[in-house]
DNA sequence: CCCTAGACTGCAAACGATTGCATTAGCCGC
DNA sequence: GCGGCTAATGCAATCGTTTGCAGTCTAGGG
């Protein structure tokens, strides 16, 4: 900026308000201004901006990671998600910091706020971490998770509708005449657990209970998945019918049913959840529960720009739908 | 860090000084001031840092998207190196800045570079934008770029070894007695390009030539892929295997496929590009080539931090396996 | 007792922008 | 000719850090 200044033959704050358009400035200089600057490819320095004028640009998208576990970014709700905010925040005109965290010590994302790198967070992927993010919340630092609303929670939760997402499929299984539904993933997780309450819902909407025995609890791992089914089918267990949590989950499930001799949906019907690219280009296309990504990012970003705002903002739950393809078909007779 | 230094009772440049580790500050005054600094949970400023010391620890990602067909980040090759170079960029204490640009300027990805918010680009995507990129690395801003090798660019890209990959696709269905193999991609795309040179060379060393009516041209896009297969079938042109550019291409020919009562593989042999997550749990599970997506990640970020340090990097080109499942199987005789 | 080295610490100038206020120049009217 | 008004510009402080240099204090030696 010194420099066109010196170009122009003027002071810094005239380039300055020139550059930023202020009517003080004569047609003349701006236009002069104006010139130089763009033959010099020059761009403002947005830190030095900042500092001065106090506000910032940036929001941090925050991903939590299983130090233990060491796994990456991979599954594709997650990265789609990614994707999906990348639109929102580009189109508001904000900057994304793309931020992985340890799991262990989520409040270490405070440091991107606290240190003026960002202005607020969106958090992707609750888990079990409902205590560290409402001590995040506490100490006021903006932030929006992708989740379900829990008791007592300080923090705002933008999150597909679990409860509703859960009875859709099991209804859906039931209508279709299956009894035996199985439910891979894990309950200890608030969205699992809230998928698990429609489907015991729907299951009551019947008269039926739950049975513990179809309960194959595991994370969100593609080869635990796997495993669990394939104990499901050795133990001799009697199901017609899985419900899986995530796509993944049930594209999991869906191999190892073949390797047991189950194929589906001849033998099994396999309900998914999200919806993610592949649902529909797996073979037998998935059914399953859709979960309004576009949307999301929206609502995540927009609820995070109130919270910023200083507006306190309820949680936010999103309608879920179902979508029927060939993975779940009518139970043969 | 003004209020720590009034608390601590000594003078802002001590209290740098102390959270620096200079060796200048007596034990005594550098604990004192650490321990202020934990219970308000102080973090440095780091616009402010990078601004007195003209550094700065941001990398931008860029993906570019086209205006036009207002495509979102959504290929999900794209989206795992996005994973991926999350993860390679923390590892080396750098944040990650995610963001979209139209593909129609580009160089607008230099204000990212020249507004002083990231130190550095790199590029997911080369597409077409061959001259772009070149206008962009002339005027020395630092760029890797994901994609292949072409004569005369002045930037530095990093990427699989197309030719070979496209050569070892091949090659795999040929020996599988496939002869009439068709390609799925746009080879107005420079990687697409290479891997269809690899296609040729294979061909070739059974004195065998392209049959230009074997050749899908149609970009990364899975309706245009399935109407491409469509076609291909209802014209009655004859086939009996498919090299696919990317699994999500494959994936779609599968189906398309199945649609003209060609099943993969009894009927019609399909191999496929990048090994992304889902390519293991399709039906039947996909022979593909797979490229390094971790490796990857690290490779960019290395060429870019030596581009940056002010190196020449030559491209990379990175060695790609053939991964063989079930979706090609010996042709039947 | 004085001087000095050594150990800390503070002052103030940067970094690159923005902006309230002061300044300058030009012009009009009396 | 001069006061006053307007339009255009410059001065200088500010944002939160870092760091060269100068200052202060203590202790030890002569």
């Amino acid at each position: 900026m010194a420099d066109i200044a010196r170009l122009a033959g003027v002071s810094v704050a005239t380039v300055s308000r020139a550059l930023n358009g202020s009517p003080l400035i004569s047609k003349d200089t701006r236009e002069r201004v104006e010139e130089l600057a763009r033959s010099l490819n020059y761009a403002i320095n947005v830190g030095a901006k900042n500092l001065r004028l106090k506000q910032n640009k940036t929001i941090a998208v925050v991903i939590p990671y299983d130090k233990v576990s060491r796994q990456h970014i991979s599954d594709p709700f997650f990265l789609a998600m990614v994707g999906s905010l990348a639109d929102a925040l580009t189109e508001r005109g904000f900057d994304m910091l793309l931020s992985r965290v340890d799991a262990d010590s989520l409040d270490s994302a405070a440091r991107l706020y606290n240190s003026g790198l960002a202005i607020g967070i969106i958090l992707i992927g609750q888990w079990r971490h409902h205590d560290q993010l409402n001590q995040l919340a506490a100490r006021r630092v903006p932030i929006v998770v992708w989740g379900t609303q829990i008791p007592q929670q300080l923090y705002c939760t933008v999150g597909g509708d679990n409860v509703a997402g859960g009875a859709l499929a099991t209804q859906h299984l039931l209508d279709l005449g299956y009894r035996k539904i199985a439910f891979v993933g894990d309950p200890q997780l608030p969205e699992v657990a809230h998928r698990h309450r429609g489907y015991t819902e729907a299951l009551g909407m019947l008269g039926l209970q739950p049975d513990p025995a179809l309960l194959v609890a595991v994370p969100f791992d593609a080869d635990q998945a796997r495993a669990g089914i394939t104990r499901l089918c050795e133990t001799g267990t009697a199901f017609d019918a899985v419900f899986a949590c995530s796509d993944v989950l049930a594209s999991a499930a869906s191999q190892a049913l073949h390797l047991c001799g189950r194929p589906v949906p001849q033998s099994v019907a396999v309900v998914g959840y999200d919806d993610i690219e592949w649902a529909s280009h797996s073979n037998p296309p998935l059914t399953t529960v859709r979960q309004p990504i576009a949307v999301a990012g929206v609502e995540l970003v927009d609820a995070l720009l109130r919270t910023i705002a200083g507006a306190s903002v309820p949680p936010r739950s999103l309608a879920v739908e179902l979508v029927v393809r060939a993975s779940a078909r009518l139970k043969a007779a």
